[in-house]
RNA sequence: GGAAAGGUGGCAGAGUGGUUGAAUGCGGCGGUCUCGAAAACCGUUGUUCCACAUUGUGGAACCGGGGGUUCGAAUCCCCCCCUUUCCGCCA
């Protein structure tokens, strides 16, 4: 959510980055409710603030027993023509707000602009050898790795649940396991974060906190009975967990890890990238949440960028990171590099993880605050957030890039002692 | 699923329908005392919005959320949400 006043003053700027970021800009729409909205308010405060005025006087006058009726009877008009006024305050203010839901957050100016993916810039590009499998055998994809070594079962899947729910079998899902330990293991021993095991239904409160609501609503699960929405990840619960409250600055930053199963609906998707793991409705993902100063936001971002690399460098996964044009930005994101790893059978990158300063987006919609400790003055925090990473994109990278020209998989090395074992197959 | 209790400021915890933004305590900040610190004592201490002004003045709103009664509601009435405890069921 923006600031209401940052609008009025900026409408320029703002209009700019809604279209940048290819959203409809409804910002004239906006400044007109507004004006019309803070004219009433202002005449509405007025008759409060006579009526306030008057009462006390009646309070008095009936304290010295005198009469009141004359002065009673004028109140009540003006209780009526307050009540009427609040109500046209009332619905100017949703219409407002339903409005400056749907803005999204604007791009920092070191985000470029562009229309489309296409218009990404690559940053970094790490490949830990040369993986041409061209001059000695073709690679099989992680499919075909999956059903040989019958470590993962797709169709057993779809029959239990449906298409886009993969099951683990066997050395599968015990290599599931190992990576999603390893991953938390790692960012607590070597990054610092906290560890949290967040619950994987949230209330619609949380959902808006976030920004998945309400752009993105047709793309979760959703519990009608009980209203809950599943996540589509841990940054929802985790982000939320501090939704209305205000934090001490000597608490910042606050660093969070934490492991949970991600639900999709990807409603309207499918067709194009839908074999095996490249688009699933339930994966799994360790996912980085960090609560920081404002100053500190962009500093934090990179750190963030590297704590995910590490993994990827130390499981020896070649990768790319990108920085993401403006058309390509999220809903709620001001700036977002993604880390994409190397699938040879497919012979392309693979997001794996999305790394985003969401500034005070979030906060303010979720409104979490803290207090400086120089002034006392509240103010909202910036939040971040990046996955560490996404294990079914993972686990196509690591069985793809590990395949020998014998048809066995290496486990790689770093997750052995999880795994109990060095191969597959 | 049944029953009961409760939701008030950063926290704890009062609150007869009329100077209650809200007692008191803790915490925080400033000061006195001290070589310094602690203790003690004194003072101070919220958020959001609007208008004018520019770092202040005035006004409005906020005691879980939403309605209602009233000239006036933290206080009375209705609905909803949440938390806690007990009972039942259950992984």
């Amino acid at each position: 959510m923006l600031d209401l006043k940052y609008v009025r003053e900026n409408p320029e700027l703002v209009k700019a980055g809604v279209e940048n970021k290819n959203e409809k800009n409804t910002v004239d729409e906006i400044l007109k409710i507004d004006s019309e909205r803070r004219e009433i308010l202002h005449e509405v405060e007025e008759l409060k603030a006579k009526r306030n005025k008057v009462s006390q006087e009646i309070a008095q006058k009936k304290k010295a027993g005198e009469d009141a009726e004359d002065i009673i009877k004028e109140m009540r008009e003006v209780s009526d023509k307050v009540k009427e006024l609040d109500e046209t305050v009332r619905r100017l203010s949703d219409e407002l707000n339903e409005l400056l839901i749907w803005i999204p957050n604007l791009p920092n100016s070191s985000v470029p602009v562009g229309k489309s993916a296409d218009e990404n810039i690559e940053t970094t590009k790490w490949h830990p050898k040369d993986f041409s499998f061209e001059n000695e055998f073709k690679p099989l994809d992680h499919v075909e790795l999956g059903k040989k070594h019958n470590i993962l079962d797709f169709e057993r899947g779809a029959k239990i649940s449906g298409s886009g729910f993969p099951v683990y079998v066997g050395k599968g899902a015990t290599l599931e396991r190992a990576l999603i330990n390893f991953m938390l293991d790692y960012h607590l021993q070597h990054h610092g974060y906290t560890e949290v095991f967040p619950p994987f239904l949230v209330n619609r409160a949380s959902m808006m906190g976030t920004g998945q609501i309400p752009k993105l609503e047709e793309d979760m699960y959703y519990m009608e009975k009980d209203d809950l929405f599943t996540i589509p990840t841990a940054e929802v619960p985790i982000t939320n967990l501090f939704r209305n409250e205000i934090l001490n600055e000597e608490e910042l930053p606050k660093n969070f890890v934490g492991y949970s199963a991600c639900f999709r609906r990807e409603a309207g998707s499918y067709g194009k990238e839908s074999k095996g793991f490249l688009r699933v409705h339930q994966f799994n993902k360790v996912e980085m949440v960090k609560l920081v100063k404002p100053e500190n936001s962009y500093v934090e971002l990179e750190s963030l960028v590297e704590d995910a690399e590490d993994i990827l460098r130390a499981l020896e996964i070649p990768y790319r990171i990108l920085l993401l044009c403006t058309g390509d930005l999220s809903f709620s994101a001001a700036k977002c590099y993604d880390i994409e790893t190397w699938s040879p059978a497919e012979n392309k990158y693979l997001e794996a993880s999305s790394c985003s300063n969401f500034e005070n987006f979030q906060a303010r919609r979720a409104n979490i605050r803290y207090r400086r400790s120089e002034d006392k003055k509240v103010e909202f925090v910036h939040t971040l957030n990046g996955s560490g990473l996404a294990t079914s994109r993972l686990m196509v990278s690591i069985l793809e890039n590990n395949q020998t020209s014998d048809g066995k998989i290496k486990v790689p090395e770093v997750l052995r002692k999880y795994t109990g074992f060095e191969i597959i197959g």
